[in-house]
DNA sequence: TTGAAAGCGCTAACAC
DNA sequence: GTGTTAGCGCTTTCAA
């Protein structure tokens, strides 16, 4: 087992001081070119990696951004991940990930943590419990004590930072008018509960697209289910309503759900009644992941791009960290949605 | 902006020692109750935590272990990283995620800036360039800088470590046997070129399972793809294989794929041969994901229990770095498949 | 051109 | 019972 070598045992080993080899890697005009080089050659030789727990120590700041999310295992978030990782590798940053889980408790543990040790700042989605709870203390003593903060998706006004997010409005429009534009007049949403920011706010983009084209509501066709993670427990529960509202509304004809786990409950039941899509009816919903790109028909989507949000939280965050912005203001971006369109409308 | 508070601030605030407040912090009995009590009330009042950089510097080591996988958009790794994190979170670590994007390059980057930093040992799986370049010096020289590492799914014999695998011959095995008992004999597969390992181990399964059925192979009902992340270009060209292979041998009457997206493109082609899944023709395939849960029918798979994988990888790691293991030889954990029975058998 | 020394935050052996 | 100090690996100011 080789250890790895320190600038102080190349010191011992090449018979000068500490400092003069640490200029030399630096490549310092202060040292001989003599010197310098055969510092260097040595340092490579023994295969020398300078030990960055170290250079955080003396610089009091880490090369490295903390991602807390919800999820892994949801396609949206990984695509976020995969654009923050993305960015950081480029701009020589590290990404530590920690996933609450949806739980407060875990959210609050994982950034106490993460602020203890190596982050430079975060990147982070709230969770469920912490919309639900409204309780961002966490948060706010985060940032209060210099760590700067990049929320995306789930964000809450109630934090004042940087802020990356999709329009969720605007998405939630442009798929109920997609609909509407086929002809359809009669178009069932199925969302969640309104404490989810992103859930009231595709409700009002679909309100929005029907007053827009002067179809009045019903609001027997609008389906809100508790939105937890126990899409076992949600989902049967889910098509039970969606098998009422169809036999007591047949003239539905357009279907837009929030997410692509109710699209794919949907479509069961579409098919169970031995309807058509897109003939019968029309089915289009948020987030462009597998279930809609693999599934058969390919459902229509909103697209949220993930990867998207990724860079441009990743490249907020880094900008303030090397102090690249002046602004001192949060800034909020917007990632604008667009519809991808497949054979589901 | 409240700065974060050291141990010198605070001892200078009480008008101790440094080691006086050290010692009181880990409820030293060196230390008078008194004092203790004051430090330690003291400390939350300015809300001290300690600084993790220090105390790695320190200690030469840290408390965080590195994941290094090909990809998190994809359900099986995010399972596993899961897994990881939840391990992780309960014996004290933390999770440091890269992503090789399925490139030699990337992986061997991330591996030693991981190496240089924060980590005391890492959890991977290889990067498809790195299999097809067997170039493994990367992780042989991580390993004896002493850092342990632990392999998970696509693993090679060639790297001397502890590793956590799949039986992706028996799962194979399992899923063609299923098939089988079900009355199908001409059994499709599709799987990649056999230099990815857990596909080659998945074709052994199949031939095995043709084999103890007294079925003979029909090397025509066998489509290995060439495996890239570039699935936009690889499925057309796979379903196109498809359709011809179904018209030659309209024989088939059941179809047992390597993953999910194979099994996604096969339900395309089914439904427009006008087939029915599963009386004319039965589908099953590696991994329950996302993609088989939500199909319409909801498709039988291979359970590989990622989350499963990814918690034996931690223990084992976190159980090496605290060395709780006797055995100083590799250890293979071998996690057992599993068929998930739905609608499409 | 090179080296000595301080300091980043913390712990622990040792001294008082 | 409390304080002093060295040291983890590195950078950097200042002195030689």
């Amino acid at each position: 087992m080789k250890k790895k070598i320190t600038i102080k045992q190349l010191a011992a080993e090449l018979g000068v001081s500490v400092s003069t080899v640490s200029k030399s890697l630096h490549d310092s005009p202060e040292i001989s070119k003599e010197t310098r080089e055969k510092v260097q050659a040595f340092a490579k030789l023994y295969n020398y990696r300078p030990n960055n727990i170290a250079l955080s120590l003396k610089n009091k700041k880490t090369k490295t951004i903390g991602v807390i999310i919800p999820e892994v295992v949801h396609h949206f978030f990984a695509m976020v991940v995969k654009g923050v990782e993305q960015v950081a590798m480029e701009r020589g940053y590290n990404v530590v990930i920690s996933l609450s889980n949806e739980s407060f408790e875990k959210e609050v543990i994982n950034m106490e943590t993460f602020a203890d040790s190596l982050i430079g700042g975060f990147i982070m989605s709230l969770s469920k419990e912490t919309l639900k709870k409204q309780d961002y203390h966490h948060i706010h003593q985060t940032i209060e004590e210099g760590m700067p903060v990049v929320l995306f998706d789930r964000t809450v006004p109630e934090i004042n930072c940087d802020k990356v997010i999709v329009n969720d409005e605007q998405g939630a429009l442009l798929a109920t008018k997609h609909l509407i534009d086929q002809g359809k007049k009669n178009i069932l949403l199925i969302t969640t509960e309104d404490y989810i920011s992103v859930g009231r706010l595709r409700t009002q983009g679909y309100l929005k697209a029907l007053q827009e084209a002067n179809i009045p509501l019903n609001n027997g066709l609008i389906i809100k289910t508790e939105d937890t993670n126990r899409s076992d427990i949600i989902l049967p529960l889910l098509e039970n309503e969606l098998r009422t509202a169809l036999k007591q509304n047949p003239e539905i004809d357009g279907i837009f759900t929030v997410n692509e786990i109710y699209a794919a409950a949907a479509m069961r039941v579409i098919r169970e009644f031995n309807l058509n899509i897109p003939n019968d009816i029309s089915l289009v919903c948020f987030t462009d992941g597998v279930i809609s790109k693999y599934a058969t028909p390919p459902l229509s989507t909103v697209n949220q791009h993930g990867t998207q949000i990724g860079i441009e939280a990743a490249n907020l965050l880094i900008d303030r960290l090397e102090n690249k912005i002046e602004q001192p203001k949060p800034i909020t971006k917007v990632v604008a949605c667009e519809i991808v369109r497949r054979d589901s409308t």
